[in-house]
Order: structure tokens, then sequence, then C-alpha cells
DNA sequence: CGGGACATTGAGCGAAGTCAAAATTAGTGG
DNA sequence: CCACTAATTTTGACTTCGCTCAATGTCCCG
């Protein structure tokens, strides 16, 4: 076991199996090169360490090369928000770009891989390829309708709503990866998904509680194992009446 | 009156007195004839109308050049939520880059003026500046940083912090564009304020009436005045204790 | 003046929060 | 491997904030 913390070894996207998953997808050879250029080193980053703190110098974005994070921000009394969970091929840091300075924190919740992208030599990159360009764009267009969606969750659903479509999500991410997506292994604590979704760790083993009684979910610590996707989907879509 | 919906006239940031607000805020003059060149026309929306709808193609960004907007997006079960208000010097639409085709609804809450950027020529314009192209960048990152503290909001505040902070934050965006930050109109209905910060209308007006009787705010309707700016940002905080 | 939209206020209820305790799991060192 | 502690999760009892339903009030505009 290699405790190195960073390494320019295999740092190409051109050669990475994530690349139809990451920034990279479906990008030309040519471009696939400058992106390779653009990209620096790959990182470790252990359970519980970060990638970036709230207040750190912005200087680069980190694509998720394996395992899984959260992202949060704290408010001057002291109180975290977890913004999102990432995985494998997301992108994590955006929200240093427009004041040069990280306003979240990413703290990995499994030990994870990183790779480190400069993003002035990513700027530099993506003048220079109309195609990067754009796809640096749609990035960062999908996180702010990622939000969108969130806050649709945190605006208007009760804690069961927000528990299935919570759940949902992380299969339909699973899914995208090749898995099956009936059965996850969650990386997050109840305590993490209470203050993403909103709701006290009480109320998220409650609503595990009661999914589990009514077969939607088999529920096993952190394995969750999802038996009636349609019922779960109908639950998440707000079926009160 | 004109009915005119749209002008080629006087389009040109270079001369817009919104220069320091919007996206051209400290361009150098090369740059400026850049963007310039990319935004093509200047469109009036009237009260009610849609700069665009979820669903739209999305071809534009636009800039807020007078008036006030609503964004929201729809479920799928026809629940609306209010992602956001713009108003002056602001830019709407960056939800549509990703997909191609817009998520959110923008509707005009008062007559109101808007520049139309196609992005095309933006992501043309911004390959040949980099500072343009930071400056796109920033935009869109901020957009998700603004995006956060909603989450913030709605994940974890009670109604009265919820409301204080909404009030704090539009009294902030008057100041920044040179109004007295503690009288205000508000645009958008009690309704609206509600959907946004996740509570009902009976609850905002209940709100309204208790900060009232505290002597934090006056409210007339849908004008307010600061009273207690200090107090007010005590309740923003979380004064539980 | 009257009608419709919007806002306020009241009463009662319920979903989720709080407080507290028990149960289960994970981690640590002998 | 096991014992012991700490951390996490579950469950229960009670409280409360905000929602629902309903009535009343106010403004705007024809």
């Amino acid at each position: 076991m290699s405790t190195a913390s960073s390494s320019r070894a295999q740092v190409a996207c051109s050669h990475c199996n994530l690349r139809e998953l990451c920034l990279p997808v479906g990008l030309s050879a040519e471009d696939m090169a400058r992106l390779d250029d653009a990209i620096s080193e790959r990182r470790s980053v252990l359970r519980g360490a970060t990638a970036f703190s709230a207040g750190d110098r912005f200087t680069s974005l980190f694509a998720v090369r394996a395992g899984f994070f959260k992202t949060s921000i704290t408010t001057p009394e002291g109180r975290e928000q977890i913004t999102g969970f990432q995985t494998t091929g997301e992108l994590l840091g955006m929200d240093g770009i427009g004041t040069g300075e990280h306003s979240a924190t990413a703290s990995a919740l499994e030990d994870s891989q990183i790779c480190v992208i400069p993003f002035a030599e990513l700027e530099d990159a993506s003048r220079q390829s109309a195609e990067l360009q754009r796809r640096v764009h749609r990035v960062m267009s999908r996180e702010i309708v990622r939000e969108q969606g969130v806050m649709l969750m945190l605006g208007g659903m009760r804690a069961e709503q927000r528990l299935a479509a919570f759940l949902l999500s992380l299969a339909k991410r699973l899914q995208a990866r090749g898995f099956a997506p009936a059965d996850m292994l969650l990386r997050m604590s109840r305590e993490e998904i209470g203050n993403y979704l909103g709701m006290t760790i009480e109320t998220v083993s409650r609503t595990f509680a009661k999914l589990r009684k009514d077969g939607v979910v088999a529920v096993d610590q952190r394995e969750i194992r999802i038996l009636q996707p349609d019922e779960l989907q109908t639950l998440a879509s707000g079926a009160s009446c």
C-alpha cells in the first residue's frame, strides 16, 4: 500500500477508463491531447481528508477518479450545509472560480483519487478548442441545474419524498456508471443524509424504517436495496392524494 | 410609448450605464468591442411575459437591463419552484447551456428590458479574450455559489430566519445598485416569496407581521422599510438561544 | 360601485423537531 | 480474538413550528 499523495504517472485522460464519464467525453484526439497537457497530477485523498477547504485559494478543478466526496458550506455560526455528493467522473471546485477562493469544502467519504486540473491551463486549452470550451460550459451549467433540483426538493417536498428522490438519484448515478442500480452502499452517514436533505437524523432513520416496513427498500445499515423502484418513484413524485 | 419588442438601437455595452454592474465590468476597450459584437439586440418583456420558458431551445443568455424577473422550474406534477429573482445587471439563462434546452422559465415581474447575448457568439468572443472568458466563467460560478446559499437557507433555517435573510439579500443588491438599502418595493407577491423560501403564503404573512410587531421592519403591502438592520441580521443568523 | 386578486388573521392539526434512552456497530488496544 | 469504549443508529415520548382550512379584510381596476 502506497501512501504517496500525488503522482504524475499515467495522468492522461486519453488513456483513462473514465473518459466516457468525465470531462473529456467525446473529445477529438487533438482536444484530448490539449486536456492531457492541462491536467498535471493525480492525488490521493484519504477518508476524512479534503480536496480543498472553504477559504482556500482557487487554482484547480478536481475530477473524481475514484471514491466519494461530499461538498459543504459552513455558516458564520458554524452550521454545516452539505450541498452535494460527488463520485467517479464528477467535477469538484467550480465554486471557487467566481471569487478566486473556494466557498465550499470537499471532503472524501472514502479513500479517493482525484485528478488535478489547473484552471488557468484549462482556460488556455479551452480558448484553443471550441469543443473543449463548450464542455467546460456544459459542466458548469449542469451543476447549476443540479442545484436547482436540490432547491426543488428542499423547497417543497416532505421527508419521505426527499429520501425517495435522494435514493433514486443515487441509483441513477450508479446505473450511469454501469452498476446495478438497485443495490447500493451508502457512503454517507445518516447525519450527512439528513443534513443534505434538510431533516434531522431521527427523521431520516424513521423514514428509512417506514420505507422498509412498506417493502419499498431493504435497509441494512448503509446497504440499501431498492425492491420497488416504481413505488419509490411514485413516492418521490409526491403521492399524497 | 413604444410597443416594439426588440431593437438594435444603442445596443452597445461600451455605452451602457450598466457596464459597471453587468458582464462587461472592467473590460478593456478591445474586449468591450468584442462583447458589443456578440450582443445583438435589446428586447422588451412585459410584466407576466417570459424571456424564455422551460423546454425552449437554448441560444442566448440574457442580461437584465431594467426590470425584475423570477426564474422557476416546474415538476412533472405541476408544482412550481422559484429558484431565483434577477434584477438589473444580472444574467439569465445559464441553465440552458448544459443540455441546449432551458430547464427553467424566466418571467418578468414588471415591465423589463433585456439584452440578448447569443451564446455561440459569446463563446467565440471569449475564445479570443482571456479576460472575457474569465468573466463568463465567473458569472457562472457565482450562480453556483448563489444557489448554494439558497440551499443553506432551505436546508436549515426557520421561517423567520429565511425571511430575514431574504430581505437582507434584496437590500444588499439594492445597495450595490446605488439605492437606499432600507427602503424597498418588493416586486414579487407573497405567494412568490413563500414559494422561493419554501413556506406557505400564510406563514410569510405571519412572519412579516411578527417582524413588524417587533419593530424590525415597517411593512405596507409590498413596500418594506428595514428599521433595524442589525436586528434583522441577528435574526437571519439564527438567534434561537 | 362591484368583482377579482391578493393579503391578513384565526383555529386546529399534523409532520417533523427535540429530548432522552436503548441498541447496534465500529474502532482500539491488550 | 476478545473486551471495552466511542460513535452511530434506532426507537420512543413529547413538543412545536408551520401547514391546512376557513373567514375576513384590502387593494386595484374596470
